[in-house]
DNA sequence: ATTGATGAAC
C-alpha cells in the first residue's frame, strides 16, 4: 500500500518536474529546478537531464558552459545529447567547441546521425575556416550523408560564408529536388559574396520566394553600398511580396543609414511600430545608428533611452556614444561612456574607438591618452584604427611633432589615411617643413590619390615655393592622375539631391551659393574671433585649396 | 531535435 503510494507520487513528481522544465524561463530557475532533480536522486539518465542540457544549450537565456557541466556527467550520453551540446556550441562564440567535441565522439565510437552534421557544418561556417568545412564535407561524404538536403543546405551556407560561392554553387547543383532553403542559401550566398548580379538572376527564377529571400536580396545590394538599390527593392516587397520582418528592417535601416534619407529613415521607424514587428536590440540599434548617421540625434537618443538598461549590450551602447561623438557633442558622449560602465557593461575596441573620436572632435589630447592607456590595460590590442585616431587627435591639437614620433613608434606600418590626418594638422596648424615630408610619404604610398599632390602643392604655394608647386601639379598630370569631384548630398523632403564642387546645374543653384557664401562668413568670422592671435591672412589659405 | 538572415567604428 506503501510503496503504491510512493511511486504515485514519484510520477506526480516527475510530471511535475518535466512541466516546470517545459516552462523554465531562466537560468536560475533551472538550477533550482536541477537541485531538486539531484536532491531526488533521480537517476543521470532521465529525461529530466535530457531537458536540462536542452534548456542551457539551446536557450536564448541559457548557458551552454553549464550545459556542458551537466553533459560531462553523463555516464552514457545518448546520441541525442551529443547533438545537442554541439548544436549549441555552433551558435555560441566559441563554434570550435562543436567541433572538438565532436572529434571526441568519434574517438569515443559514437556514430553521428544526419541531425548532427547540419551542427558541425554550421560551426566550420561560422568559424570562416574553410579547411576545417572541406575536412567535415568529406566525412560526411565518407559516412555516405552527402544526400541529405539538410547537409546539403548548411553546406551551401557554410562555402558561401567562407567565400567560396564557386563550391556553393556545386552542392547547389547537386541537390535533387532543391527546396526554398537551398534556393534562400544559394542566393544569400552570391549576396553575401557580393556578387549582385548572380544574387539578382536567382532571386528572379525562384517560383517561390519568402521574407528571407527578398531581405537577402535587400541585404546583399546594402553590403555592396548599392543602398538605393536596397530601397527600390524594398518598395517592391512592400508592394508584392511577403510582410517585411525585424531582419528585413535591419538592412533597410542600414540603408538609410548610408543614404542620410532621414525622412525614409523616420517612415521605416513609423512602418516598424505600426506593423507591431518584434522590436528587437539588433533593430534598436540599427535605428539609432541611422538616427545619428541622418543627424537626427534627437531621435537617436530617444530610441536609445526607450531601451531597457538591463536589455543592452556593448554594441548599442557604441552605436549612441559614436553618434555623439561625431556629433560633436563630446562631453555627452564622454558622460554615456561613463554611464555604460556603471550599468556594468565592459567596453570593446570598438568603444575606445568611439572614444578617441570623441576626443579628437573636442581637441582633448589627455583624456586620449587615457582612453589609449585603458585599452592596453584592460588586455586589449589596439588596432590601426586606435592608432589613426590617436594621430588625428594630436594633429588636430597642434601636437604634430608627438605625433610624428607616435608614428614612427608604433609597432605596425602606418596608413595612408594616418599619414592624411597628419598631413591636415601639419598643413592646418602652418608646420610647412612637416607637411612636406609626409606629402611626399603619402605620394610615395597613395601616387594615384589626387588629394595629395593638390595637397602638397598648396603646401609649396603657401610657402611662396612657386616652382616646387607647378612640379606637383606636372607630377601629377604626367603619372594622369584624374581629379575626381567629391558629390555631396541632401535629403529635403524625402528627395535626394547630389552636389558636386562648384557645380551649378541644379535647379536652385544661385540660392544654394548665397546660403553657403553666408554659412562661410559667419564660420569664418567665429573662427577669428576665437583665434585673435592667429592673422587673417594665415587663415585665409582655406581659399586657396582646391581651387586647382 | 536538424538546414537559410540582422546591429556598432574605420
Amino acid at each position: 500500500m506503501l510503496g503504491v503510494s510512493l511511486s504515485c507520487k514519484i510520477t506526480n513528481l516527475n510530471q511535475n518536474l518535466l512541466g516546470l522544465l517545459e516552462k523554465c524561463k531562466s537560468m536560475l530557475e533551472l538550477k533550482q529546478l536541477h537541485a531538486v532533480v539531484i536532491s531526488f536522486g533521480l537517476s543521470q539518465d532521465d529525461p529530466f537531464i535530457s531537458k536540462i542540457l536542452c534548456f542551457s544549450a539551446l536557450s536564448n537565456s541559457g548557458n551552454i558552459n553549464y550545459s556542458y557541466r551537466v553533459f560531462s556527467q553523463l555516464s552514457r550520453p545518448t546520441i541525442f545529447n551529443w547533438n545537442t551540446i554541439i548544436r549549441g556550441y555552433s551558435n555560441s562564440k566559441l563554434p570550435i567547441y562543436s567541433l572538438s567535441i565532436f572529434l571526441k565522439m568519434l574517438r569515443l565510437g559514437v556514430a553521428p546521425d544526419y541531425f548532427t552534421y547540419p551542427f558541425i557544418v554550421k560551426a566550420s561556417a561560422r568559424l570562416l575556416n574553410q579547411e576545417i568545412g572541406v575536412s567535415v564535407h568529406a566525412h560526411i561524404i565518407q559516412t555516405g550523408h552527402e544526400s541529405d538536403r539538410f547537409i546539403q543546405n548548411s553546406l551551401i551556407h557554410m562555402y558561401a560564408s567562407c567565400g567560396n560561392i564557386m563550391w556553393a554553387q556545386k552542392v547547389f547543383d547537386s541537390i535533387q529536388g532543391k527546396n526554398l532553403v537551398s534556393w534562400n542559401s544559394i542566393l544569400d550566398g552570391y549576396a553575401k559574396c557580393g556578387e549582385m548580379v548572380m544574387a539578382h538572376k536567382v532571386f528572379e527564377s525562384m517560383s517561390e520566394k519568402d521574407v528571407r529571400s527578398w531581405s537577402s536580396l535587400i541585404d546583399g545590394y546594402v553590403k555592396a553600398g548599392e543602398y538605393r538599390e536596397a530601397m527600390s527593392v524594398f518598395e517592391k516587397m512592400r508592394a508584392v511580396g511577403p510582410k517585411a520582418n525585424e531582419v528585413t528592417m535591419v538592412s533597410v535601416s542600414c540603408a538609410c543609414a548610408h543614404l542620410g534619407a532621414l525622412e525614409k529613415g523616420k517612415m521605416i521607424h513609423k512602418y516598424i511600430v505600426d506593423s507591431g514587428l518584434l522590436v528587437t536590440l539588433v533593430l534598436q540599434t540599427s535605428l539609432v545608428d541611422m538616427y545619428a548617421k541622418c543627424g537626427a540625434i534627437e531621435e537617436a537618443l530617444l530610441v536609445f533611452r526607450g531601451v531597457s538598461k538591463s536589455q543592452t549590450d556593448v554594441l548599442i551602447w557604441n552605436a549612441m556614444i559614436g553618434g555623439l561623438a561625431t556629433h560633436g557633442l563630446v562631453e555627452e558622449s564622454l558622460n554615456l561612456f561613463k554611464e555604460m560602465q556603471m550599468v556594468g557593461i565592459l567596453p570593446d575596441e570598438v568603444t575606445y574607438l568611439c572614444m578617441l573620436a570623441a576626443c579628437a572632435h573636442g581637441g582633448l589630447v589627455k583624456e586620449a591618452w587615457y582612453f589609449f592607456e585603458s585599452l592596453n590595460k584592460c588586455g586589449m590590442t589596439p588596432s590601426i584604427e586606435h592608432y589613426a585616431c590617436m594621430v588625428d587627435v594630436l594633429a588636430r591639437a597642434d601636437q604634430l611633432t608627438t605625433a610624428y614620433q607616435f608614428i614612427c613608434r608604433m609597432p605596425i606600418e602606418p596608413t595612408a589615411s594616418m599619414l592624411g590626418a597628419l598631413f591636415s594638422g601639419c598643413i592646418n596648424h602652418r608646420n610647412l617643413a612637416l607637411a612636406e615630408i609626409v606629402g611626399k610619404k603619402l605620394i610615395e604610398l597613395e601616387p594615384n590619390h589626387d588629394g595629395r599632390y593638390i595637397g602638397l602643392s598648396n603646401v609649396y604655394a603657401v610657402d611662396k615655393r612657386w616652382d616646387d608647386a607647378r612640379s606637383m601639379r606636372e607630377a601629377m598630370e604626367r603619372r594622369g592622375v584624374k581629379k575626381s569631384p567629391g558629390f555631396s548630398f541632401v535629403e529635403i523632403s524625402g528627395v535626394l539631391h547630389r552636389f558636386i564642387a562648384h557645380d551649378k546645374t541644379h535647379p536652385d543653384s544661385v540660392e544654394t551659393y548665397c546660403m553657403l557664401n553666408f554659412v562661410v562668413r559667419q564660420t569664418k568670422f567665429s573662427f577669428y574671433k576665437d583665434n585673435k592671435e592667429k592673422s587673417l591672412k594665415d587663415t585665409s589659405m582655406g581659399d586657396e585649396f582646391f581651387l586647382f
